[in-house]
DNA sequence: TTTTTCCTGCAAGTTATTTGCAACTCGCAT
DNA sequence: ATGCGAGTTGCAAATAACTTGCAGGAAAAA
């Protein structure tokens, strides 16, 4: 546990119970928006202000414990940055978010990247679409 | 040009000079957000309000002429549904919008279905990354 | 423990987009 | 041509999602 604290503190960061809980709820969460995340910090710690997330959320970012994403819609969504292993598969009706190991487009990036020198960022990578379950239903 | 009219009378929609306006933006810009199909629209119709705007380009993409994506950061971008013949590759640094031809996505689109069912909407398709452009200054 | 600096809560401020509503006008039917 | 009715527009107010200023409060260093 001693170590779990010292992750913030390394990173230059004060100890604080909200930014614990930020950090916490991200991972729980697997993925979620600021908004998503702030519900589920107040399951324990009601006071928590949204502004107090939105800036946990960026502070964390800025040393690279969690990273955002834009998942097609409107909101950014956060995430771990050890989850980082996968794309992210946005359903596009029933807006659910699958997985795929990064592996499955590592030809197509390198592709991208001799052809028009583009790095692809797969932490941002998101692609849009329709799940088998949704196209099994209609 | 009557022809041109029809397109739109066609579609169910009645023409009035605003909407094709707004279409004629998507048209000429590529890709777009409403604020900036807006400020095409008012370069030789300065009256027009932006939720005319917002609310043509809704009603354009119902009937299939144009279509919305949404590039990593903020708001959505517009852009024809005759110019769905790239990829859309954003850089995000500079903020640019470089293209690749969906074919080069083929591989790896047909990778997602064939392992996980899953059918990319290319034309919902936005990669991200940096451009060579910005690796090259970095 | 004292000080310095970072954080937090709160409220007000932005920015992007939506909506209610009355006036208008497009296109069908005289 | 002319009028009527529904689809449209402009305007202003309303939302939604964030961001920011500021003063008090709490970590961490001294």
């Amino acid at each position: 546990m001693a170590d779990k604290n010292h992750e913030l503190r390394d990173k230059g960061l004060r100890l604080t119970p909200q930014r614990q809980l930020v950090l916490e709820a991200v991972r729980a969460l697997g993925h979620a928006t600021p908004e998503e995340v702030a519900e589920k910090v107040r399951a324990t710690h009601p006071g928590i202000n949204l502004s107090t997330v939105y800036r946990n959320l960026e502070t964390l970012e800025n040393v690279g414990l969690v990273q955002h994403t834009h998942l097609g819609h409107g909101g950014a969504t956060y995430h771990a940055a050890e989850e980082l292993t996968h794309l992210h598969l946005v359903c596009g009706k029933c807006g659910s978010v699958g997985d795929a190991p990064i592996e499955t487009a590592a030809p197509f990036v390198n592709t991208l990247i001799d052809e028009y020198g583009f790095k692809t960022d797969v932490t941002h990578f998101a692609i849009y679409g329709t799940c088998a379950n949704c196209t099994a239903k209609s």
